[in-house]
DNA sequence: CCGGCGCCATGACATTCGTCACAGGACGCC
DNA sequence: GGCGTCCTGTGACGAATGTCATGGCGCCGG
């Protein structure tokens, strides 16, 4: 019997999602949460074989929580909607065993536990060879800056919020649009954001 | 035996649903599609007693796909991800019979199918006192202008596209933003992303 | 039929934004 | 020590954006 632990935040989907797994007969939900918080306890309580995580969730994002969770010798699955190559390199980088994406058949589901607890690995198709695609351009200050401007908030704004200049945020703004090929700052965010950077 | 049709974009959260809806004996899905002409060809086909749908889909939304069905006499119950006041408000102009949260228990679901197949009705309560708020105060032309400006275009892309002058887009713009309190386009197009009014 | 509203436009103005050139300090690395 | 990169800043210029006043057109409801 295969322990696992799922965690998500949208409990519908967490239902269902138990309702799925435990239609297999070698496979036991033995614990659900609904943030990252709540996962890493629940983890480090039950001790399952695999955890099963979406990236998204309040407090501790899923990827927070891999890296954790791997540090304490834990095999972790990611189940998410973003087929982002930022997220997979980080989920990658943090140790995990398995990025799945939720638009995946159902039944990869229940094979991608196994394999997982079998020692193996477990990635989506579609994503495998995306993995060694762009690195991110971007600097940190280049990355928040581009993140408080994607949010709506002005020049001057940005400059209150991070303690520098109008004149430093516009540099990294002209500095992060011309690296990403944009023509102004919101295509920009909306690029990097569509990568995964931000 | 109720017979629901579901229709969701991802493919694992659909076979999660349907995994949870058959854990119910007197529930039966008997049809599933991934996007909305799918499930308007399937519904047609199959007369289902209930219609549990995703809103954001390819080809065909959920709200779209609902006004359908209604119009054919079907019932319909949506499950979003979604709180937005605009969706539920055009969900339920549209006829919809149910408006679930994906936010909420999964004990939910089959109750609301049994609710709306006896014809009743089940909408999540946090929004059942929202549906009264705010009116999208925004008229077709700036709605239009700011969703352009949302994506990044400039002032002279989004004249060039609509066939507009700029100058009269950039009053679009003002408007829109002195209409919902924000301070500059990028604010505008995410309050009313936020709302549900684009 | 008149008033209000949405639609479209123009012109003028101040502000913000994007670009460029340039420069100093901190840090890591060979 | 020198080289590169990142971080921070200044100054200046043109382009894009936000605001305001003002006007015409068509449509609908009173």
């Amino acid at each position: 019997m295969i322990r696992v632990l799922v965690a998500e935040d949208q409990a519908m989907v967490l239902g269902a999602l138990t309702a799925l797994l435990d239609l297999e007969h070698d496979i036991e939900v033995v614990g659900r949460a609904r943030d990252g918080a709540e996962a890493q306890t629940l983890a480090e309580r039950l001790a399952p074989d695999v955890v099963l995580t979406d990236i998204e969730m309040p407090r501790v994002t899923g990827l927070e929580l891999a890296a954790r969770l791997v540090e304490r010798g834990m095999r972790v699955i990611i189940l998410t909607t973003f087929a982002r190559p930022g997220y997979l390199r980080r989920a990658l980088d943090a140790g995990v065993r398995g990025y799945l994406l939720k638009d995946a058949p159902a039944e990869d589901l229940a094979r991608a536990v196994r394999d997982v607890h079998a020692g193996g690995r477990a990635i989506s198709p579609e994503l495998a060879a995306e993995a060694w695609s762009e690195a991110d351009p971007l600097s940190d200050r280049e990355r928040e800056v581009l993140r408080l401007a994607g949010e709506g908030m002005s020049g001057a704004g940005i400059a209150a919020e991070l303690h520098l200049s109008e004149g430093t945020v516009r540099n990294y703004l002209s500095e992060a649009i011309s690296k990403l090929g944009a023509s102004n700052r919101v295509e920009a965010a909306r690029i990097a954001r569509h990568k995964g950077w931000l």
